[in-house]
DNA sequence: CGTAATTGCTCTAGTCACTATAGCTTCAAG
DNA sequence: CTTGAAGCTATAGTGACTAGAGCAATTACG
């Protein structure tokens, strides 16, 4: 029989700091199997699952609120997968998004510094770009 | 003589939200030439091309801070251009950082929906994914 | 000149996902 | 039995806004 872990077990073995654990506590996301007679959270393997499978989803950068959803998925097995199967999709769609988004940034900033020759403020080429919106390659943003 | 501009005008000439405006103001970002007799801010030219400085600047994804040195850079136009050269290559750097770190998380995000066949939760790949880290592609994370 | 619509004002609270701090209590080791 | 680490709660702070309440001022029209 496996001992019952502390928080600083917890998160020693899942990588989430302890007031993040205690956070998602208070969002709901995670509970302690029960609490000691002095008040202290004690967690078991389900918690340090579930804890990674948060962590995880984090990661890979779906919002809390997606990681509820994903975890009420997981609390009905028998379910069908579609829905899981489309936030994961959605996420993805976002992620696309602000890749381009940072892509098109990353060429202006490129294009930005590479004109800079030194000089003062007054004839600066970063300065300039950034007054001025005509100087930018990308004329949408 | 070029007339005066309600916070909504600036607004509308630079495209930034009215409370927006006022933030910065709080901010110390940007301030009116002075307000009306009924205590309503009233702008001029430079405003509205300070306040296209900072948008264009956060649109480029300058934090605050950031924005607040570049002004400052600007009310000094006989200094050399050095540290706006530094700030725009540093960012330069941490725009390339995010954008090494999304493509890594596009590309799970990929490998997951690709190998979802359907079915339910107990069996979809995105929450075994999710749950086990072991099935990462990318195991840094 | 009166009135109504629009725009402005301040202040407070909410967003997201934590992180930090203060001041206290409990636990495990020696 | 004492000490020090780790735990507890509660509150506030982060960044960059956004939303809302409840008023006041301005402007256009008749």
């Amino acid at each position: 029989m496996t001992r019952q872990l502390t928080i600083g077990q917890l998160s020693r073995e899942t990588g989430c700091k302890v007031p993040t654990v205690r956070y998602y506590e208070a969002e709901g996301l995670i509970a302690p199997l029960g609490r000691t007679a002095g008040n202290q959270r004690r967690y078991g393997r389900a918690q340090v699952e579930r804890l990674r499978f948060i962590r995880h989803a984090r990661d890979l950068g779906f919002p809390l609120e997606a990681v509820r959803e994903l975890l009420s998925f997981q609390d009905r097995p028998e379910q069908d997968c579609a829905e899981a199967d489309r936030l994961a999709r959605q996420h993805l769609k976002d992620v696309e998004s602000r890749l381009r988004r940072l892509q098109a940034l990353k060429a202006e900033l490129e294009r930005i510094v590479s004109a800079c020759e030194g000089g003062t403020m007054d004839d600066c080429r970063v300065m300039a770009c950034l007054a001025d919106h005509q100087l930018c390659s990308n004329h949408r943003h």
